[in-house]
DNA sequence: GTTCTAACA
DNA sequence: TGTTAGTA
């Protein structure tokens, strides 16, 4: 559209960052580490975050606070925008939807007292 | 003074 | 994940 770019703008710096997502600093670097968010840097090496990079977080934390790890995370957004997925299922799926589905594979994993999202294993979602 | 990277009581 | 060290 014409407001893409305007989201994917790099213009936030970490202090603002921090502040938005009440994450630390540790915290926005590590993920940036794990290919979760893709802030761009400055000459002087330094993030720019942008306003994409804010939603990331924020339903970073949202998940974590959820019980989801950094890998259960990692599937999570990897799904989102799959190859396969992309077309149909992504338009029907909202995020919204998609956290109802998080949230009640937790409640049945957790009454089976098998292996679950909190080990980061959401094979079930690909069968 | 703030952010960055790398490393570890 | 906290925190610290040495830089830029």
């Amino acid at each position: 559209m014409e407001k893409e770019w305007r989201r994917s703008m790099p213009l936030l710096s970490m202090n603002i960052v921090m502040q938005l997502t009440g994450l630390t600093a540790r915290q926005i670097r590590y993920y940036e580490e794990q290919e979760l968010v893709h802030p761009a840097r400055t000459e002087g090496k330094q993030r720019m975050f942008s306003l994409d990079d804010i939603d990331i977080l924020l339903e970073i934390k949202d998940l974590l606070k959820t019980g989801v790890n950094i890998a259960g995370i990692k599937q999570i957004f990897e799904m989102k925008n799959s190859p396969i997925t992309s077309k149909e299922v992504r338009q029907v799926i909202s995020d919204r939807e998609l956290r109802a589905i998080v949230k009640e594979e937790m409640h049945l994993a957790q009454r089976q007292q098998r292996a679950s999202l909190r080990q980061g294993d959401l094979s079930r979602f690909f069968r």
